[in-house]
DNA sequence: AAGACGGGGCT
DNA sequence: AGCCCAGTCTT
């Protein structure tokens, strides 16, 4: 038996249960994927929130529910305008699993979201933290569903000291929620739980005078609520230095598809390559590397802007050149493009910063 | 177990 | 500049 479980022992479930969903009833946000229990928008809220806030999902949530209103609808659509309503969300491979397992949903289920763990969890993209959040909130099964809200708010209720950066704690959370649990209302419990972590337990500063269990909180009987959870610290990004060209040719542009495996993988991005040496400017570097790869002849301007953009595990920083091309006949990976056409295809937000320089300093209108 | 995988907001 | 966020997948 864990830790934890010793501590549960003396530990007042059913009341912290009543004060937890109270609180929750009272004063939840009114979020767009809290309208109805629909499993499919539970899904795709629930992958849209996954590392990402719930202020930046909102407005993608509507517009991907407008454009892909069900099961049908998502499963019959393209990958290009599932990344298009993806744009800028990030890790984009949630879109292109979620995708993949609507299609798998619709073939094999009939378009119903299987409500068992099994079928449930070998779905692509979901995983555990997932499958609990759908099965409890969709489906109102008594299954925990660990995040990084919860763990936090565990870690203080309980003064559980156990390092939430290594993957075996997890299981240590998922005890404790399972035995935490309501019965009665398993959806509501799990949101509580991880609106109270939003809204009140929050990572620095929690509002300890203003938490509904606050009597239930072993941490904050110790005053130890701003030491949890205990995090091992990740290390620091690597630096890639690119070069990189907006290449037009009287109304085109030229853009390239990135490969499907990897970093924003199936994205669009304007022509351009690491550079890892510095014996050749990195304009040659470049001119060179778009003839020997993509088979254009190009003259490329002096440097126009850099751009820098940071991922969560390297930094990319961007020297951006202007260019015309001379000769196109032996082209390959590329493809040209209206300009005006441009917002048709899904870049990464530094493509979008390249895009913008390119506007501003070629002077250049693009209509609609 | 550790690293890849986005982007933005806060300290 | 580093940390965090309604995590998952790959190696």
């Amino acid at each position: 038996m864990g830790q934890s479980l010793q501590k549960i022992e003396n530990f007042d479930i059913k009341t912290f249960q009543e004060d937890l969903i109270g609180w929750y009833i009272r004063e939840k946000r009114d979020l767009p994927w809290r309208k109805d229990q629909d499993p499919y928008k539970v899904w795709v809220s629930e992958i849209m929130l996954q590392q990402t806030r719930v202020e930046t999902v909102i407005p993608y949530f509507n517009n991907f529910i407008k454009k892909f209103p069900n099961v049908e609808a998502l499963a019959n659509a393209d990958e290009e305008e599932v990344l298009k309503a993806w744009e800028g969300l990030g890790y984009y491979s949630r879109a292109r699993n979620l995708h993949s397992a609507v299609k798998e949903v619709a073939a094999k289920y009939g378009g119903k979201l299987p409500d068992d763990p099994k079928q449930l969890g070998k779905l692509k993209g979901i995983g555990p933290y997932t499958k609990g959040a759908i099965l409890s909130i969709a489906y109102n099964k008594p299954e925990p569903a660990v995040d990084g809200n919860v763990m936090r708010v565990l870690s203080r209720i309980l003064l559980i000291e156990e390092d939430i950066a290594k993957p075996k704690t997890r299981r240590i959370f998922e005890e404790a929620a399972a035995n935490l649990i309501s019965k009665e209302r398993p959806s509501d419990f799990n949101q509580a739980l991880m609106e109270l972590g939003a809204m009140v337990c929050t990572p620095t500063s929690p509002s300890c005078l203003l938490c509904p269990v606050q009597e239930h909180c072993l941490a904050f009987s110790e005053g130890l609520q701003e030491k949890l959870p205990v995090k091992t610290r990740s290390k620091s990004t690597k630096q890639v230095s690119i070069a990189c060209a907006v290449l037009v040719q009287n109304n085109d542009l030229y853009i390239h598809k990135r490969p499907d495996t990897g970093l924003l993988a199936n994205l669009w991005e304007f022509p351009n390559c690491e550079v890892r040496t510095n014996r050749i400017p990195k304009r040659i570097y470049l001119e060179n590397f778009l003839r020997e790869e993509y088979g254009v002849e190009a003259e490329l301007s002096e440097l126009k802007g850099t751009i820098q953009h940071v991922f969560s595990h390297l930094t990319w920083n961007i020297n951006v050149y202007f260019g015309k091309v001379c000769s196109d006949e032996s082209m390959k990976e590329l493809e040209k493009v209206f300009i005006k056409d441009i917002d048709r295809y899904a870049f990464p937000v530094p493509h979008q910063k390249i895009f913008a320089l390119y506007k501003e300093k070629a002077g250049i209108q693009v209509e609609p």
